[in-house]
RNA sequence: GGCUCCGUAGCUCAGCUGGAUAGAGCAGCUGACUUCUAAUCAGCAGGUCUCAGGUUCGAAUCCUGACGGAGUCACCA
């Protein structure tokens, strides 16, 4: 907890030494320290160019100054070597035993930073009710999941949350389609998860919809609203998909329906109410099964049907105090343009809240419930422009915690074969996916002795870890706001940078030490570490760094790239040295508390990203 | 069209708060298991960092502009 890396040690020394030599004071943090690039002599380097000028010196003036500050001081330079203005450092053999020794000290808790009072409230997931989970809604999930685990190690209190998409119009066609042609079955009768069952309803109704549509369109009305409203060259196919909308909210009969439901349910009939609340339990159910499977829980949750009041009410008093303003046509509007942001509609001509009116109260309701010092949203970037207008309408209301708001925008995740439609069938589901990567995790362990002689129970917990290890990680080592390709072949795939890689490293190291007593090993000062084993010290030195990095940045790809760089250089180590077998007593001590820290620290870095580390594989 | 994001090896991605010769993995080709778990390791090959300017001791990284791709600009969510 109190570790201090060597980086941070050279920065902290270095500044002292401009304070004393030069009388000038330099952040510690504005020195820059690398580790140093392979291929080159030394363990770390200080560029030497920014201070040339300022203090009017050359680079070896400097370095050889600077060499014989940081010999007689606690960071133990072995020796030096000044190239090309870059001041190289090779650091005593002890300071990396001393090192290892403090990293040890800390246990489980070694990159762990102290707590702080902040509290961040992460919201991820936020499904509507209509319809099961799918690979968009699995990325949100990875990454709010993991945002929140790395929050928490970075020493902040961290709440996660979700918003329910329970009430509208979506919803109400699923209850129209089983009041229509569900003959009363349930989940139960039909031997279907819950959210399946009713995302069942959800398509019935949209092929209903799709048919009536297509019919209409032969009809008089609907070759009369070409017509009247198509645009000039504008091809039949094209008016009536950008009119479909239209279509439902006027001339649809089934649409009719389906709107009427709504009315129904916003007056609060009492039968609507309980279907509503029927289906919507189906479908939690559903999603609490794919919750379970994935690994992730949730602090609380929140539901639409139960915000969008408070957000009306908050609509109201803004348009009393003439901060918003109404339209002849009774909707309520907020003008962003101070905000370099458009007008926004906060309440429909016909007093109906929209998406934005239920968010202004979920974050009020949040922000009493926690008292955050910020709240995360982890939506995709197609709603970048909404999360901007959404904060600036809280800043215009007047709250303080509007700056604390912040959107995690990521990016969607496309197939080989292009964007997901739902239209099309290219969506994929989140439990067949789950189940797949699954199984091809039993797949590839079928010729493993590892496993052979454990109880069934027991491989399928580890088929579920490396299944499962191999899809979170393939998502996770992309930065969330890039845009990913999923491709269900590589996202199975079990070698090179994959999760079962860094498993199979932790894995290894498991085996080793189950091989010895642990308790009785001791580091000793006499131990010379080699090559290998000091690049794996100085990345060993390094995760606290990445956790208060990935923290700042709210991006998991960075711990999942460093446990990478960790389990590669220790399958290094591993292939290269000896470790129950070693030389010397002292080189076996060393290699196997070495290997029980990185054993920790992968493992550890894996539980930041949600991936359950195996024991066997 | 306005605004926002992205563009690095055949493919998937790192590196981006400016630092040394731009790195991994996959795919391709060569090798290494009677050995602590080969889901591993080593090697070969693969690049105009989209392009053009600018800033500077130094630019994949910062700025400007172009080109290419995506998103958004709903009384949808």
């Amino acid at each position: 907890m109190d570790y201090t890396s060597n980086i941070q040690q050279l920065q902290l020394i270095t500044s002292k030494f401009f304070q004393d030599e030069y009388n000038t004071h330099l952040e510690p943090k504005d020195i820059i320290v690398n580790v140093i690039a392979k291929d080159i002599q030394g363990d770390y380097s200080v560029v030497l160019f920014p201070f040339l000028k300022r203090f009017k010196t050359n680079p070896n003036e400097l370095g050889d100054k600077l060499a014989a500050y940081y010999k007689q001081s606690a960071i133990g330079v072995q020796s030096h070597e000044i190239i090309k203005g870059f001041l190289n450092l090779t650091l005593k053999n002890t300071i990396w035993t001393s090192q290892l020794e403090a990293m040890l000290e800390s246990g489980e808790d070694y990159g762990r930073q102290a707590a702080n009072d902040n509290t961040v409230v992460v919201e991820f997931c936020s499904p509507n009710t209509n319809k099961p989970l799918h690979l968009g809604h699995i990325r949100n999930i990875l990454i709010g999941w993991s945002a929140s685990q790395i929050l928490d190690f970075a020493g902040n209190t961290v709440k996660k949350v979700q918003i329910i998409n329970d009430r509208g119009i979506a919803i109400c066609k699923s209850m129209l389609a089983w009041l229509n042609y569900g003959e009363g079955a349930t989940p139960e009768t039909s031997n279907t998860k819950g959210d399946h069952f009713v995302g069942h309803y959800y398509v019935m109704f949209e092929q209903k919809f799709k048919a009536e549509y297509a019919s209409w369109q032969e009809t008089e009305p609907g070759k009369k609203a070409y017509a009247d409203h198509g645009k000039e060259k504008e091809l039949q196919e094209a008016f009536y998909k950008r009119y479909k909308n239209q279509y439902f909210n006027t001339a649809s009969a089934i649409g009719e329906e389906a709107r009427a439901l709504l009315l129904k349910w916003e007056s609060g009939d009492e039968a609507t109410i309980a279907l509503w609340k029927q289906m919507n339990q189906w479908v939690y159910n559903g999603f609490d099964i794919t919750y379970a499977e994935l690994g992730v829980d949730f602090d609380k949750l929140y539901y639409e049907s139960d915000t969008y009041l408070l957000g009306k009410k908050m609509v109201q008093d803004g348009l009393d105090k003439e901060i918003f303003y109404k339209k002849d046509d009774g909707s309520i509007w907020v003008d962003l343009e101070a905000h370099k942001l458009d007008h926004k509609i906060l309440l429909r001509s016909d007093g109906t809240s929209v998406y934005i009116t239920q968010d202004i109260g979920t974050a009020i309701k949040r922000h009493e419930d926690f008292g955050f010092n910020k709240s995360v949203y982890v939506v995709a970037d197609e709603q970048d422009y909404h999360f901007q207008a959404l904060f600036a309408t809280m800043k215009t209301i007047g709250f303080e915690f509007s700056d604390q708001l912040y959107h995690l925008s990521y990016g969607m995740v496309d197939l080989p074969s292009g964007k997901m439609k739902s239209r099309e069938g290219t969506v994929v589901d989140a439990d067949d996916l789950v189940v797949e990567v699954v199984d091809e995790a039993a797949n590839a362990a079928k010729d493993s002795h590892n496993l052979v002689d454990l109880p069934e129970e027991e491989k399928q917990s580890i088929f579920t870890d490396i299944g499962l290890g191999a899809l979170k990680y393939f998502i996770l080592k992309v930065q969330p706001k890039k845009r990913m390709t999923f491709d269900p072949s590589q996202s199975v795939d079990m070698q090179g940078q994959t999760g079962p890689y860094i498993q199979n490293a932790y894995v290894r190291i498991r085996s080793v030490l189950s091989k010895v007593e642990m308790s009785e090993m001791e580091l000793s000062s006499e131990y010379t570490w080699q090559p290998q084993e000091v690049n794996l010290l100085i990345l060993l030195d390094q995760f606290g760094k990445v956790v208060v990095d990935s923290a700042k940045d709210l991006d998991p790809s960075n711990v999942a790239h460093y446990a990478f760089d960790l389990a590669k250089e220790y399958h290094k180590f591993y292939h290269d040295h000896r470790i129950l077998t070693a030389e010397t007593e002292l080189a076996k001590a060393a290699r196997l508390l070495l290997s029980h820290k990185v054993a920790q620290t992968l493992k550890q870095s894996m539980h930041l990203l949600g991936i359950n580390m195996p024991e066997k594989m």
